[in-house]
DNA sequence: GTCTATATGGCGATAGAC
DNA sequence: GTCTATCGCCATATAGAC
């Protein structure tokens, strides 16, 4: 591996752990084995080597999802596995989805519109469609973000929820998660 | 108003913004136009500013959603009620929701005992009775969760939501999401 | 491409006068 | 309770040798 993607691959980690400014070139170094000086060969600043870090780990997410959509599967077996899949991702790329929420939180409008053209436009449409074909007459958007809103509370405020009363062992197993989340969807659209 | 307490507002704000390792002490300083001494008397360290700020923006939340339990509205009036006062607490005080947004992301497993007990038990407790009302043969825990989550999402990922395709200008309509979300649910209860 | 050495400045925190 | 002055450290970034 080059030096460049052994900076990136860490870098993610670390940015996803400790935030932009939490982060300094010497841990960086420290982390990859090389010196700040090494590091500032490759990138020209920090922010330049954190925007390219945000954009790397986001380069290899959707064909997990794709699966899904050429698959013979039904409408409501597409969706359980869409949530799943979701699920999944959020849970085994912990930097991922740790990097998203700190990039939500910043809310940079354009860095926004950045990831939502760059990175999810195409799933969203194809989680739409899905929608539009469960529940034709409702509002397709309000219907994929309310699958993906509930799915990604469930893993994001666990470590909250764990805490409050009512909480099961079972609300943290994925396929638990994903079952709830279908259910209560497939039923408010039957009524 | 106390220095202390001076020193206590401009926190919230400014942790809010730029997150704990981001706002030196010297920028809170200028901010209250104090010496950075003058806040060392009143504080031991930063992070005990930090704590006792996060203490603060959370001390009067409760109030609001009070006047709902105890309003004589039906059971569907109330949840509609607290969907609604929900999303207006977050879009109205946009620093306690973001401080919010950092202490999940941090998930330090302390400090979540430590907000599920000290702040969020009581109303809680108070939607999950909602729920047992609703639907009381469905899980109270899930379905109180699910409606926190799905009001939580529309308002923290609107920024992204805005840049996808199906999303209309009524999304960000606070009673417009409010009433979305009660309807998914209730119409999912009736299944 | 990587190093050592260093410039320059901001950081958290403290000492001591008023 | 607030100030000025300062300590010691670590930050980002650069210069120049190999």
């Amino acid at each position: 591996m080059s030096s460049k993607e052994k900076i990136l691959r860490a870098a993610i980690v670390l940015f996803a752990q400790k935030g932009y400014s939490g982060l300094s070139m010497r841990q960086l170094a420290l982390a990859v084995d090389l010196s700040v000086a090494a590091i500032y060969h490759h990138f020209p600043d920090k922010n330049a080597l954190y925007l390219d870090a945000v954009r790397f780990s986001f380069s290899d997410k959707e064909q997990v999802f794709d699966q899904i959509w050429n698959s013979d599967f039904t409408a409501k077996e597409k969706l359980h596995s869409f949530i799943r899949s979701l699920i999944d991702v959020m849970l085994n790329d912990r930097d991922f989805h740790r990097l998203m929420q700190r990039e939500i939180l910043e809310a940079d409008p354009e860095r926004m519109q950045l990831l939502a053209q760059g990175v999810f436009n195409s799933q969203f449409c194809l989680l739409m469609q899905l929608m539009t074909e469960l529940a034709p007459e409702q509002d397709a958007h309000l219907l994929a973000t309310s699958a993906i809103g509930l799915a990604k509370y469930y893993i994001e405020y666990q470590p909250l929820l764990k805490n409050l009363p009512g909480w099961k062992s079972e609300h943290e197993i994925p396929e638990f998660i994903a079952t709830h989340v279908t259910t209560l969807l497939l039923n408010s659209f039957q009524a």
